[in-house]
Formats: C-alpha cells, sequence, structure tokens
RNA sequence: GCCCCUGUCGUCCAGCGGUUAGGACGUAAGAUUCUCAAUCUUAAAACCGGAGUUCGAUUCUCCGCAGGGGCGCCA
C-alpha cells in the first residue's frame, strides 16, 4: 500500500521538488474558481512537501485593478489557503506581479524573434476585426492568416525603425504538438489548428501566453495545475517552451465548475464571488470540503473531510474530469454540519464576526443562545433572524397564529391568562421548571400540550415557529416573557 | 465553421471485465417531537445510442449523439 504510494508519486511529481501555483487576473470580484483551482494546487503541494504560490498576472491594463488585488489576498486568506511565495509576502523568484516584470518578458519574446520562432506583426486592430468579420461571414477557420509572418526583413526593420505599432507573434511551426495531461492522458493538436498568438502586445506588455511560460519557467514551476478552459492553448505554451529550450512542466486541467444549465459557472447565472459566501456566513472550511467533492473523492467515500486529511490523502489519480454542477444546496447541508460539529466558544467567534459583525455582544449571553438556534442553522448569518426574539424588547405576534388550529380567540385568550399567572407565580425560574409548570398547566386546562405551547411560542416569540420554547423563556427571563403573553391576551381582545 | 475535453440516479461522487450498480445532497413516506430543525428508518431514482473485442461489458476500442470549453493586442 504504501509502496504504490510512493510509486504514484514518484510518477507523479518527478525529480525536482513539487512547485505549483494559481495565477490569478486582479480583474473583479474573487471568484470561487479561483478557490477551487486553488485549493488542488494547495492540497497537491501540501502532499508533496512542495511549493504553492500566488502570482498575480495582471498584465491587462484595462482591467487590472489594485482593488480587485487586494480583494483577492482577502479571499484566499478567508478560505485559509496559505501560499509560500507571493507579490505581499516575496519570494526567491520575484517579483510575483507580472506587471512588474516587463523588462523579462520583453527580452524573452525578443529572443524568441531571433530564434525565428516569433515575429513581429503590424497589423491594426481594425484590419484583425475586419478578419474575423470575414471569416465569420464565410464560416472558415478563425485565427490570424498570416499576413506579416512573412514579410521581407527589409520592411520589418524599416517599419521597426520608423516606430510602427507592433506586436510579436509565435510563428507555430508544421506538424502537430502533444503533452501529457496527467489526469486526462495524451492530448494532441495538429499545429494547423493553433493560432499565430500575440505574445508581446503593442503596450509592451505580454500576453497570458507568453507571460505564464516565462514566469512558470522561471519560477521552477513543476506542475500546472489549472482549469479545464486552458486546455486549447496549452499547445501554444508547449511551442514556447521548445522554442525556449525549457523542460515544459506536468499539466492537470481541471473541469470547469458549471452553472445548473451546465454551462461554465458565471456569476449572472450563480453566486461566484468568495466574499458573498462569506458575507452569507459560509464557513471556509465547509465551502473547501464542498469544492473539494467536485472533482475528488476519498478512497473510502466519506463526503465530510478536513483540509488536513484532504492533504495527506490527496493524488492525482482520484481527480475527476466530468464539469460538477454547483449546487447551493448541498453546500447549505455541509454548511450546516460543520456548524453543528463545531467547539462552542469557536462558533460564537465565527457568528460574532460574521452575523454580528462585530458588533458589540454580551458574550456569555451568546454563548447561552447557541445552543437553541445551532442545530437549525444553516450559515452563520441565520443566527440574526432565529434569535431576533431573544434580543429585542417585545415581539409582535398576530392574533391569526395565537389561536390554535381548532381553538378561538377567547379559549386562547383563557389559557394565555392561565399562562401568564402560573409563569409569574413561578417558584424556579429555569427550563426544566417551566416546563414542568407548563405541561401540568396543559392537563389543567384540559388542553393539548402543543396548542397551549404554541399560543405561548407566538406569544413570546412572534411566530409559529421557533427554537425551543422553555429554554427560550428561561433566557428571556420572567418579566419579559410574562409581559409579553400578557400583550398578546391584549392584542387578542384588540380582535 | 474548426479544434479539444467530457458523458453512471435530478445533483456530487464510487465502480477501474463477472456487483442485487454503492454512498451523499435533494425528494417522498414514517419514527421522534412543544413548532421548526436535528436525528433515525424506509422508498423512488442512473450506466446516452450503436457496432466491435471478449465466455462475459457500465468498465476496453471505434462510430454516432449530447453537453461543455477554446478559436482576442482578456486571462
Amino acid at each position: 500500500m504504501t509502496d504504490q504510494t510512493n510509486q504514484t508519486d514518484r510518477t507523479e511529481t518527478g525529480a525536482r521538488p513539487v512547485r505549483v501555483r494559481i495565477a490569478p487576473s486582479p480583474t473583479g470580484d474573487p471568484h470561487v474558481g479561483t478557490a477551487y483551482i486553488a485549493l488542488f494546487n494547495y492540497a497537491f503541494a501540501r502532499h508533496n512537501g512542495g511549493k504553492f504560490l500566488l502570482r498575480i498576472e495582471d498584465t491587462d491594463r484595462e482591467r487590472s485593478t489594485k482593488e480587485s488585488e487586494r480583494a483577492i489576498f482577502e479571499a484566499l486568506r478567508w478560505v485559509g489557503l496559505s501560499w509560500d511565495e507571493g507579490p505581499d509576502i516575496g519570494g526567491p523568484f520575484g517579483p510575483y506581479r507580472q506587471s512588474e516584470r516587463s523588462d523579462i518578458y520583453r527580452k524573452h519574446a525578443d529572443e524568441l524573434v531571433a530564434k525565428k520562432a516569433a515575429y513581429h506583426c503590424f497589423c491594426t486592430a481594425q484590419r484583425l476585426t475586419e478578419l474575423r468579420e470575414k471569416q465569420k461571414a464565410a464560416k472558415s477557420d478563425f485565427g490570424y492568416d498570416g499576413f506579416c509572418r512573412h514579410l521581407p526583413e527589409a520592411e520589418v526593420q524599416a517599419k521597426l525603425k520608423a516606430g510602427a505599432p507592433n506586436v510579436i507573434r509565435l510563428a507555430v511551426p508544421e506538424g502537430e504538438t502533444s503533452f501529457n495531461d496527467l489526469v486526462r492522458g495524451e492530448v494532441t493538436f495538429q499545429n494547423s489548428t493553433v493560432d499565430d498568438q500575440v505574445l508581446l502586445k503593442s503596450d509592451g506588455f505580454p500576453t497570458y501566453h507568453l507571460a505564464n511560460v516565462v514566469d512558470d519557467h522561471l519560477m521552477q514551476i513543476t506542475h500546472v495545475i489549472r482549469a479545464e478552459e486552458w486546455i486549447s492553448s496549452t499547445p501554444k505554451h508547449v511551442l514556447l517552451y521548445r522554442a525556449f529550450g525549457w523542460e515544459a512542466p506536468q499539466f492537470v486541467h481541471m473541469p470547469l465548475l458549471r452553472n445548473q444549465d451546465r454551462s461554465k459557472i458565471s456569476k449572472r447565472k450563480n453566486p461566484t464571488s468568495l466574499l458573498w459566501y462569506r458575507d452569507q456566513g459560509y464557513l471556509p472550511e465547509a465551502l473547501l470540503n464542498f469544492l473539494a467533492l467536485m472533482g475528488w473523492s476519498v478512497q473510502e467515500g466519506q463526503d465530510i473531510f478536513n483540509l488536513e486529511s484532504m492533504i495527506r490523502d490527496f493524488t492525482l489519480d482520484r481527480v475527476t474530469t466530468s464539469g460538477p454542477v454547483f449546487d447551493l444546496q448541498k453546500l447549505e447541508w455541509l454548511n450546516g454540519v460543520y456548524i453543528r460539529d463545531m467547539a462552542a466558544p469557536e462558533l460564537a467567534r465565527r457568528v460574532r464576526e460574521s452575523a454580528l459583525k462585530d458588533q458589540p455582544v454580551d458574550e456569555a449571553f451568546l454563548l447561552r443562545t447557541l445552543p437553541l438556534v445551532r442545530e437549525r442553522m444553516k450559515k452563520l448569518t441565520d443566527y440574526v433572524p432565529m434569535t431576533a426574539y431573544l434580543y429585542s424588547e417585545t415581539v409582535n405576534p398576530s392574533a391569526q397564529d395565537l389561536v390554535p388550529k381548532k381553538g378561538t380567540p377567547q379559549s386562547a385568550s383563557a389559557a394565555l391568562t392561565a399562562a401568564a399567572d402560573a409563569l409569574q407565580g413561578l417558584a424556579d425560574w429555569s427550563s426544566p421548571a417551566i416546563e414542568q409548570c407548563a405541561r401540568q398547566l396543559a392537563v389543567t386546562l384540559g388542553m393539548k400540550e402543543r396548542d397551549l405551547f404554541m399560543s405561548v411560542r407566538v406569544a413570546v416569540t412572534g411566530g409559529p415557529v421557533s427554537p425551543p420554547l422553555f429554554e427560550s423563556l428561561e433566557l428571556l427571563g420572567r418579566e419579559k416573557s410574562v409581559a409579553r403573553i400578557r400583550a398578546a391576551i391584549g392584542k387578542l381582545a384588540a380582535g
């Protein structure tokens, strides 16, 4: 068993120390997909005693923002996946922000041109747009038509000298390119279907393709674990590694998270912002557990496990390749499981920070309320509405709710009056004593317990659905409890 | 249009040539119960289709079909 594991590890990881990375681009809200991919990279790195790094791919000057970058850090920290090297903490292979590495890319792009593996292209954006439209109309293949690829050298030099705006494109050779995806097997592309991709934009910034290959090599990345959407650009990357004379890393393409309709997950059809999940009161450990479930499984089959055990058990051969539908209902269930299993003080802390937004709270009281609601909570934020009646001065039940199904306002009123009187005179204000008193009262009144209790419940909590009644009364205190019952009687009398 | 990936209950996973095709979420019914939850029990629910390989295919191969992704000076 151990031997087999070691063998698998050896073929999966090779000789070099494992180094993996996530490379989010700081545009918009931090995405669940980022956490999803981060999780698998993290688990793989930790399982193999390797490094997990964070690199910010901010080469799109139009869309990248510092704010978004900060949000990525914040979200990743919240979720609990810590990186060993990154823009905020540095590391031996920095800088880890691509906008700070421009000259590196420029140099490498020039090297490619010198090697004839890339070429300058002077086509205008307008010509390219027209080209695409033509191709679309003709239903022909898409992609750059190679117009500038065979410009005479003298002309290229003249244009460069004249300062003509240009980009550098990859000169895709003839033949075919394949790579071995560690979970999908060999994937092959005819080079004729691979575009002469732009590597260096006219603003001097690299595209993803160049930057990611150069950085992965320079940062000694051994395994590229990324989303499925990258499969079709992988041949470009392989071609780049080859052109540079570098060894390519191993590739693993994880499936894409899906909306209910199976399209790639999107914010129009599904919450995708990690901060949304945080603000809704999901626990990071539940989210991680849930994310792990869609793409990986434990040998023994259990579906509740923590990060630590995932790291221990994680191997690539149990990674799935089919696109999982993001099922919020299952996440909710899992979240509830974690809430129920959490130690009380810890849960109190989370509730305070999340649901209570760090408002000043009576810690002791919070701790006392938790047992009444924790097994009913699916999200941390559920705490607030579920316990509102315990914090408010009064409640506002409807007259209709106060009357049991087969009762009348008069009978309900009589029952509540008796209850108020009994509770008022109760010697011991504790939940067992209150319960005993209430049950006795039902007998005395000749009522069904559930009917009596329901009237009291509505009177005291404000509605027909609530945490356990007697514990609620105890927490609320005699004064408030009785006052609420009397107020309800008044309400019934009023009509 | 071209290329690539994927295809087991509604959903997420298990299965890795021979199984009564298993678990979880959800759903339904019941038990418990002061309501709602939680908990427990039970039930319904799936191998995309067709060829081939084989004594035997959910499992291997091929062809269809379906879903998804890609085809940007975005990542």
